[in-house]
DNA sequence: CTAAATTAAATCGTATCCGATATATTCGCG
DNA sequence: CGCGAATATATCGGATACGATTTAATTTAG
């Protein structure tokens, strides 16, 4: 069985006029001579092409929120964790300022969370959720937002951890330079 | 061992003020009642911030090339089949037209690739590269342009796969509404 | 004690993504 | 043949990401 499964879907509409050639090389660092590898076997472009198809899973349960992705996951990680400053959101989200605080401001607008500076040290700026945010976030808990993986238990789990690392171990290695 | 690895760096910069409260259930969909989960337990976040990672490990290489990772995805694309439509290039990269049309015209701008249209069907856009793209190709090749995933390369591949089949099911599960 | 360095947010410009729509070409059916 | 439907790109507006810079507040050095 090659990297791409045999009947799956691997397009929005159509599959790819599937031309898998057999290849046992399936990863791309354990063996970094070779350059000509196709796209599927990129790690990268897996966890790329997932995150594109996750956006659009979403979408629909979101769209009932009334909710983009980042903006939901902000609500959830400030339900996790109240009055957070907005690097503290920031390193939750791995995301910096300069895309946060545009997020932020929607959803202050949109009434789901106050902004404010923090007294004892003015340059930060606390958030927390409103009512009304905290009641978005039972909503979102009651719904079920997810299309289905359709992995088993055993591979959802490990594949999760996996990821998890991965992010962690690429994220170290750019700190060290 | 809980989700977020011991110390893993699981920031931008900072290592988020560790609060891991001890929790064994770490996968979303198995059970789908409880909806007060950390943001590390969902599949969709760890893929999300993956994507983060990912994208900000490969930008120093990609600088070198002078190409964003979309470019440099559609590039590897049409090293790997050339004289595509843009059609089929989306399916490969999960894009449509919307989105790849100006990237393609960004490459095309920049002399790496060719797009015509199609004198059986002028309709669609036959989409080729270069010399220079293909010199291009070659280059990338040559260069080490991820930092260490620090996996195993039996995770590695295992994770590969995974994720992969993870996409596929997610985009299935949608075209069948 | 104050000027320089540091830090936290915010702002700005560029490049994706994506839904909705527009335009052009081809197909299908009477 | 002819015209409405379907198809392939392209365009446009809104929402992230992100590097670079700016502004304001705090900390640190001398």
């Amino acid at each position: 069985m090659s990297v791409s499964e045999k009947g799956a879907p691997m397009s929005l509409k159509n599959g790819p006029r599937a031309d898998s050639r057999d290849d046992s090389m399936t990863n791309q660092e354990p063996k970094p001579a070779a350059g000509d590898r196709r796209l599927d076997d990129f790690l990268c472009f897996a966890i790329y092409s997932a995150n594109l198809a996750y956006g659009r899973a979403y979408k629909p349960g979101l769209d009932e929120l009334g909710l983009t992705y980042p903006q939901w996951i902000a609500i959830v990680a400030l339900w996790e964790q109240d009055d957070q400053t907005v690097s503290e959101l920031g390193d939750k989200m791995f995301l910096e300022s300069n895309t946060l605080t545009p997020i932020l401001k929607k959803l202050e607008a949109m009434g789901y969370l106050r902004r404010q500076r923090d007294p004892a040290d003015e340059r930060q700026v606390r958030v927390s959720l409103t009512d009304a945010g905290r009641r978005l976030r039972e909503k979102g808990m009651h719904m079920n937002l997810v299309k289905s993986s359709g992995l088993k238990p055993d591979e959802f789990a490990r594949l999760q951890k996996s990821v998890v690392r991965l992010r962690d171990n690429l994220i170290k290695a750019m700190e060290e330079e």
